[in-house]
DNA sequence: TAACCGTGGCT
DNA sequence: TAGCCAAGGTT
């Protein structure tokens, strides 16, 4: 492997394959926007931008497909159409509009945004990447993407699609995560001073719908002429990625206490970490181990009749994988355990879809109900 | 720096 | 199927 890397760039250096010149690749790239640009709801053809749009579309697509953000999206706008309304909202509120979009510190710190934003900036949002970026959950790249799009400052922000882009387009072979501070740098040299905020879009649409990760489709690409992996015949096999860490296995028991009257018991979890401040369904500690039932049912939130839902619920996060197994019981409506507060609390089943539940508990609910 | 932090679609 | 990947940020 380290040959063929070797061999790829002495070829690289020895072909002087044309440069993508910054003038030219903006100009083009620009048409084909003008041309191409697909039609999302934060994205505003003419006129102004609004940066309580733009932010809240930046936040949701934090590494999350713009498919899964465009119902969220809606409904948020629909729910808080400003920055003043979402900062007056109660977090569990927005966290409940949250559930199943993922990395949940996310909305927290959207929240926590808002307030600042509301409270502190008169409801307006700073338009320099540095004020941006000192604010909660804006990094480098969304402090960048607010500034270009909603602001018209000359910025470039990067995310996975340019980083791609730029790699093939100036054939880097070092693999990401190493070549990170290199891509961006190259990126910066893409930037027009004007028209930042269509670039930066054009940018990442390019990356999204033509410079694919696989099979990229080079013969509609505007930037083909001057793109050193495409001469080179090695745009599938960019941007290199250095082997990531495999992921261990965490196994648990969940106790799914449901009552006759149609409501499941459920509890709030840690604020903090994983699925922080969201709701759960109670259950044993997660361990690399297995989990015996006997050793478990003192973690069982109800006194009851436990019994064994065959399969198993296997979810997958980003650096584990889940699988937990199912007990359920049925409760009298009028017991006493069921209502102590710190075990938690019972929801209705036709409720669940408000509450702040993640995609994993749904997956263990619907498990637990789906056999008799 | 590297670990932590969700989910779902695609291949 | 199992891995890859997505408009990343925080600690």
């Amino acid at each position: 492997m380290a040959r063929a890397r070797g061999a790829a760039l002495a070829v690289a250096e020895g072909q002087r394959t044309p440069q993508a010149s910054p003038p030219n690749t903006a100009e083009a790239l620009l048409r084909w926007y003008d041309r191409e640009a697909r039609v999302l709801p934060w994205r505003v053809r003419r006129g102004r931008q609004d940066p309580y749009r733009v932010w809240l579309s930046e936040i949701m697509l934090q590494q999350t497909t713009v498919k899964a953000v465009i119902p969220y999206y809606m409904a948020f706008l629909v729910r808080w159409p400003d920055v003043v309304s979402l900062a007056a909202a109660p977090l569990d509120d927005v966290l409940a509009a949250w559930a199943g979009l993922g990395y949940y510190r996310r909305a927290r710190n959207l929240h926590n945004c808002a307030r600042i934003v509301a409270r502190e900036q008169g409801g307006r949002f700073p338009d320099s990447e540095d004020a941006l970026r000192a604010l909660p959950g804006i990094g480098p790249y969304t402090a960048a993407a607010i500034a270009a799009i909603a602001f018209e400052r000359k910025a470039t922000p990067v995310d996975g699609n340019v980083e791609r882009v730029v790699a093939r387009l100036f054939a880097v072979q070092e693999p990401l995560p190493a070549c990170k501070a290199e891509l961006k740098q190259l990126a910066r040299t893409l930037t027009p001073a004007a028209r930042s905020g269509d670039h930066a879009q054009a940018m990442m649409d390019l990356g999204a719908t033509i410079c694919t990760p696989k099979r990229p489709s080079c013969e509609r690409c505007p930037l083909s002429h001057g793109c050193r992996a495409r001469a080179l015949g090695i745009a599938d096999g960019l941007p290199r990625r250095s082997a990531k860490p495999e992921r261990p296995v965490r196994r648990g028991i969940a106790f799914l206490a449901l009552r006759e009257d149609g409501h499941v018991l459920l509890r709030k979890r840690p604020e903090t970490g994983l699925l922080g401040g969201m709701l759960e369904v109670p259950s044993s500690e997660w361990r690399e181990t297995d989990v015996s039932f006997q050793k478990a049912a003192q973690s069982a939130p109800v006194r009851g009749n436990w019994t064994a839902v065959p399969g198993v619920v296997v979810h997958v996060f980003t650096h584990f994988r889940l699988e937990m197994q199912v007990y359920r019981t049925v409760v009298e409506v009028t017991s006493k355990g069921a209502r102590d507060p710190k075990k938690g609390q019972w929801v209705a089943r036709r409720n669940l879809d408000r509450v702040a539940l993640p995609s994993v508990m749904r997956k263990i609910i619907a498990h637990g109900l789906r056999t008799k």
